[in-house]
DNA sequence: GATTTGGTTAGTCATATGGCTAACTATCTG
DNA sequence: CAGATAGTTAGCCATATGACTAACCAAATC
């Protein structure tokens, strides 16, 4: 993975990191009360967190023995605006061909029907 | 990969997917010419279009030797919604916690100060 | 100060992913 | 029909990912 929006995506391509980010909405906490809900080995819960890490998607800091971890908002609404601009996009686009259907529009010259 | 939504995160966690959908919102277009603009073989690039096609993202149909892939609404929709939720708890309590620290509220029992 | 508790590091393993080439099929076009 | 065009299938390879165990470190606690 080279880029932040690949790691986002890729982030949050997995249920048990999707879970830990849906727990984290409603509070931070520390690594062993986020882990306890998920019947995986620690090291293995560890790396998940990392990736949500790298992905920038949380933080963390370590006070004492104990490692809190909070939600990061940045990259949540980026690409919830990365999606809704697509989308709105492949709507523009159909609402023409509506029009089109519906013979209120030129056509669109050299694209296709759909 | 499990699910649906698994699939879906994992399929736009690539550059060039994301590229293809991105060309898509401005119009179905035969494999040849989503291809073209991508510097990897073709059996290569089929393989993504299939990643794609798996994650519900677009539909295709061939018709003689050309293949036609178009986006589909539905799932683009549903991540942003999820994105929105989480954004919108995370934010709520934010909220939350900007008055607790008016003191206009009372403190929240057993959730942590952040 | 010994022991528990909370996390970390290191190393292994199986499967998934993204890339390639080679060879093949099916449809147009000349 | 011969050849070009558009995809497809099969098989290979390197790296990434997700899971594990074992061993370890550092901060509480008894």
């Amino acid at each position: 993975m080279t880029n932040q929006i690949d790691r986002f995506f890729s982030a949050l391509s997995d249920p048990t990191r999707r879970a830990v980010i849906e727990r984290l909405t409603r509070g931070s906490a520390p690594v062993s009360e986020l882990h306890a809900p998920h019947d995986i080995a620690l090291p293995t819960f560890l790396r998940h967190l990392r990736v949500l890490e790298d992905a920038g998607l949380v933080r963390s800091e370590k006070k004492g023995r104990i490692r809190t971890v909070h939600i990061e908002a940045g990259p949540l609404a980026e690409a919830e605006d990365w999606l809704r601009r697509q989308r709105r996009i492949w709507e523009a686009r159909l609402d023409r061909l509506g029009a089109l259907a519906e013979g209120l529009e030129e056509p669109l010259k050299q694209e296709e029907t759909e």
